[in-house]
DNA sequence: TTGATTTTTTGATCTATGTCAAAGCCTTAC
DNA sequence: GTAAGGCTTTGACATAGATCAAAAAATCAA
């Protein structure tokens, strides 16, 4: 992923922005139409949403990760998400529309845009593999396999949420290590 | 879906191979690398992988659904998936190596390649929501939703592992309508 | 047809996890 | 440095759904 990122950076440079958001900003109300991508340099975003008045992390970007209204950039329509950042983060903003606009100037960057949305889908993939038939315990090992540091950078709610169990739940099964 | 899904049946008929599978055929082996995108034009393709003996159903391709080996097509390595016929089929393959390179001939089809993978990306993103803090029986509405014959089609115990819960309880489920 | 599989339903437990409630802890702000 | 508010843990209890087992239905094959 780290590669991949930062070749995305260079060769998308000329349509990226680059900002800074401090930590607890939001950068996207749900009910708003976006196409933002953002593609996070460092820090950490995470998309949620809110079902019966129930916060649910949808996405979390880390350091090199990815997140946007994915319903909104696709479908044009007001999200269901908002997107906020939960430390101070750099992050570089990439716009749908350029983007399409940029790639049919260049389309030899058609395949690096591929390549990276693969990525990105593959992580989905692998999600969902690891929200089937998992107990509490075995879901929470599968996303520590593949986001390690984690625990150390977002709440154990948030946690909780985005792996579909409660924070007592999640509480209970960090104690036994 | 489907009208983008003939587009791509269209555009891409010069690389896509035309083929009938009969129920119960095997079109990939899971420890195998296949970089096939199966196009199902009628009938039902499903993929399915084994967690300790248990057989999981990873998603389901209906009349105008994609289903491929996900894993082996983006890393290029043996897959742990399954893809199989529940029903007589007619299918498109579609090769990804000849889809690169038939895309580097015809750049201007690079768009509506990019906008079915959005389909197939958003296929998915909903189906994490659908699986998210919901109860059995929400979860079969939400897949009733997205796919109102499914039940007509597919066995009872392949959707249930499809949402992560038992044949019985979706059994029950579905008693009390 | 008729027996043999396979799939679905039903029943009786058992258990992991949710819910509700309260207490401890840790930050953050003044 | 202390108060205030947010996180996290702990406890007691309730329950949805898993598991095990067996019967009933549906599908298939000869």
């Amino acid at each position: 992923m780290e590669e991949l990122f930062q070749e995305v950076l260079t060769h998308f440079s000329p349509i990226l922005k680059h900002k800074h958001f401090e930590k607890g900003r939001l950068l996207h109300k749900a009910n708003e139409v976006s196409i933002e991508l953002f593609l996070v340099r460092s820090g950490v975003l995470r998309s949620f949403y809110y079902v019966d008045g129930k916060d649910v992390t949808a996405h979390f970007a880390l350091d090199h990760g990815v997140v946007g209204a994915a319903d909104s950039i696709i479908r044009r329509k007001r999200s269901r998400y908002n997107i906020e950042a939960l430390e101070d983060s750099e992050v570089f903003l990439l716009n749908y529309d350029e983007l399409e606009a940029f790639l049919d100037k260049k389309p030899k960057l058609e395949r690096l845009a591929r390549r990276f949305t693969q990525l990105i889908y593959i992580d989905l993939v692998e999600r969902i593999e690891g929200m089937t038939f998992l107990s509490a315990k075995e879901r929470y090992d599968h996303l520590i396999d593949r986001y390690p540091d984690i625990t150390q950078r977002v709440s154990l709610g948030h946690i909780a949420s985005y792996l579909g169990i409660t924070q007592e739940t999640l509480s209970r099964v960090r104690a036994k290590h």
